[in-house]
DNA sequence: CCTACCGATCGGTAGG
DNA sequence: CCTACCGATCGGTAGG
């Protein structure tokens, strides 16, 4: 709440703050292709013409870049899978919108290593800090919205619908990543259908629920 | 062809080759933990009480100590999840012994880390050269024999029943890894289950598949 | 299998 | 934001 700037100051917090920016960028493509950890600050800066302490001071330690890193990451999945899956009613609609919405985000390519959390997940799985629990805390919400939406859509095992739609998605980025074939997206997308279609009830929704989400298609979003 | 042994230094290729064999085990065991970038030589030295240039003699570089590290472990997995399916019929029991022995073992902990596949696939899965091509041989072989396995068994599409097992069992390691929560096991179980349940047809075989294996189950193994 | 060393790079600091 | 530096560790080599 203490003004601690002043006029010249703030145009020095702009600049950096548009900095830090551009650094991330870098760093998020960076990671997903090389890992948080051999994401280094040495290669980070001379990639993008800076020096190593220039970019250092922007974070304080290596541990503080890599959780700024998964920050900005889960900024941009909520931008590009999240965001405009909430444009259809929650429940079983929601639930293929989100799914749909990451295959095409793997697709599309937004990172340049494929999924970010794919990669950063696996090489965190067992490390304690808070690097790791930050990544649980992104990968964790993204899988309990899966299963929330599971649950408003009258799915039996939620928990279940949400591990296996998860891992589905994840096992397009590995594969894709790994053989290159594209037609890993179409096989992806059979499979999310298939568990929809095979655990989501279409009978009439129970008194205690009365949301409006209708289940038929609506013709326009 | 040309012998190059003589009684002396055959009793000194034999301690060569159990010491190669104790640094390859905790090998292994440390890439599924840390990558297998991560398996840097002093490291692995210093935990077996070694000198660093007295383990890299047995490989000569650290891609040929990761070249057989994979190796160490795609005869591990072998031995511990193909070769026990290899008492079913072919078809449907012998894929569910494959993915029942896929989730048991990563229940019993064969790899410190986890699977050691999982770990390494998503590590070099973007990177040229021949680990990558070796990891890929291993990875490519496991998919491979689950598609054929489900093509006798009648599976209408074998390379998207293949998909969805080995992307479901990649998703238990890396929950289990992420989370802790044992649970997923069971899950993963059911998961597999539903796949094999609907997507093998249980009609009787074509003419032109004409082997034995009967589809009932049959009360002992 | 060892000791002793190489150049390169790591995360991080001092000082401006 | 920079230059100049630190100790530690990397993969790898020389020589025995």
């Amino acid at each position: 709440m203490t003004p601690r700037t002043h006029t010249r100051s703030r145009g020095h917090e702009r600049t950096a703050r548009r900095t830090r920016g551009a650094i991330l960028a870098r760093a998020v493509d960076l990671a997903s292709i090389e890992g948080l950890e051999g994401l280094t600050i040495g290669r980070l800066a001379s990639d993008l013409g800076m020096s190593k302490s220039g970019l250092f001071g922007h974070f304080g330690s290596k541990e503080g870049l890599q959780l700024a890193a998964v920050d900005e990451a889960a900024t941009r999945f909520a931008s590009e899978v999240v965001q405009p899956a909430l444009a259809k009613p929650e429940g079983e609609q929601r639930l293929r919108a989100l799914c749909a919405g990451y295959i095409d985000y793997l697709e599309r390519g937004v990172f340049a290593g494929g999924c970010f959390f794919g990669a950063a997940s696996i090489e965190f799985d067992d490390r304690p800090g808070p690097v790791g629990d930050r990544l649980r805390d992104a990968i964790g919400a993204w899988v309990g919205y899966l299963e929330e939406q599971a649950r408003v859509a009258g799915a039996a095992d939620p928990k279940l619908v949400a591990f296996e739609l998860q891992a589905l998605g994840q096992g397009a980025n590995s594969n894709f990543r790994l053989f290159g074939d594209p037609k890993t997206f179409a096989r992806a997308r059979a499979a999310i259908d298939a568990v929809i279609d095979a655990q989501i009830a279409r009978k009439p929704r129970q008194a205690s629920q009365r949301r409006s989400g209708r289940k038929g298609k609506s013709v326009r979003g």
